[in-house]
DNA sequence: AATTGTGTTGAC
DNA sequence: TCAACACAATTG
């Protein structure tokens, strides 16, 4: 049941002596009009209105390529086999996506879209650090921006001003008792409508168009961090995470009765955690339902509040990605390297 | 039903 | 290697 992608994460990392810390303070600079290199095969003449043109635009990018709904796929070629990268809403979120595994495929001499990273850059080591198919996956799974959020704050030095205790703050969100369903096939977990409505209220996801849901990160008890989608259910009505979670329930051996537990960081930025009590079954009967505690956060509120800072805005970003002008991908990346 | 991602082919 | 095109497999 390993999904693991298409790709072979052989290659060993023989540059590991780069672990260079370099603080790029993240330049809010707009996207910078594309530096193409000579490679004049760009027809990019846009006649959409010209009725139902079934002919799809050709990307001016290298390795994008376009979908009937409008979106923008990417890929790379490894091994005379393509290699999905995933789509975007972005053209220029695929080509960066494809720059990312460019260079985590072909090393820094990769031919890439946008100005390869500097020797310093975080996202090269970060790459390199991973095997070519995680790159892939997070790249598809639009996880890229975030994993490399945790990895720098994991790397950031502590000031020694941690407090005293050996765990960050974090207060409870609330308690669930995981049913039947949130553990059989149906690969969701139902969140109670009216704690959803309160605490995750979230812009666009009840929209009548609007399913595509958000992605949330949570970090359970050893540190591992479980993204989920959020979502709203049109068919049932409900409010439920999706992707990632059967994962979830697999891998902690979730089985009915059990209760998970959601937590938040007290600090700003917000961070979400996740524990499962395994309800130790005896042979007996797992007791019923039990409660939602409810809890004070409001997801959205701490993604963009904490982007006042200018600081720790990726989240935001995350947020922001899901909607149509979604240019917050690799803000950096792509000005990096001059 | 809507989208993604693969099969496949032909050009570079 | 690369991308255009068609379409089957998935997902919401």
């Amino acid at each position: 049941m390993d999904s693991s992608s298409c790709i072979d994460e052989s290659s060993a990392s023989s540059d590991a002596g780069a672990a260079i810390l370099s603080p790029s303070p993240t330049p809010p600079s707009p996207p910078p009009p594309l530096q193409r290199m000579g490679s004049g095969t760009s027809t990019l003449t846009i006649a959409e209105s010209s009725s139902e043109s079934r002919k799809l635009p050709s990307s001016q990018y290298k390795g994008v390529v376009p979908q009937p709904n409008g979106r923008w796929g990417a890929q790379i070629y490894e091994k005379h086999q393509r290699v999905w990268l995933g789509t975007f809403n972005l053209e220029r979120e695929a080509a960066c996506a494809y720059d990312a595994a460019a260079q985590r495929f072909r090393g820094r001499d990769a031919a890439t879209n946008f100005p390869p990273l500097s020797p310093d850059a975080h996202e090269l080591a970060f790459l390199h650090a991973r095997s070519k198919a995680e790159v892939v996956d997070m790249l598809r799974k639009h996880t890229y921006l975030d994993e490399l959020h945790h990895s720098r704050l994991r790397l950031s030095p502590p000031p020694s001003f941690l407090p005293s205790a050996s765990k960050p703050p974090r207060e409870h969100l609330f308690d669930k008792s995981v049913t039947p369903s949130d553990v059989g096939k149906l690969n969701r977990l139902v969140i109670p409508k009216q704690q959803a409505e309160k605490h995750f209220s979230l812009p666009g996801v009840v929209g009548g168009e609007g399913a595509k849901g958000l992605l949330l990160s949570f970090e359970d008890g050893v540190g591992k961090v479980w993204r989920f989608r959020y979502s709203y259910w049109n068919s049932s009505q409900s409010y439920v995470l999706t992707k990632g979670w059967s994962r979830f329930v697999k891998e902690k051996g979730l089985k009915a009765g059990d209760t998970v537990g959601f937590y938040r960081s007290k600090g700003g930025d917000g961070q979400l955690y996740i524990e499962c009590r395994i309800r130790a079954a005896v042979g007996g009967v797992v007791s019923p339902a039990k409660v939602f505690r409810l809890f004070g956060v409001d997801i959205m509120k701490a993604a963009v509040g904490a982007n006042e800072n200018g600081k720790r805005g990726l989240e935001a970003l995350e947020a922001a990605m899901s909607g149509p002008g979604s240019a917050g991908w690799f803000k950096k990346q792509c000005v990096v390297g001059m």
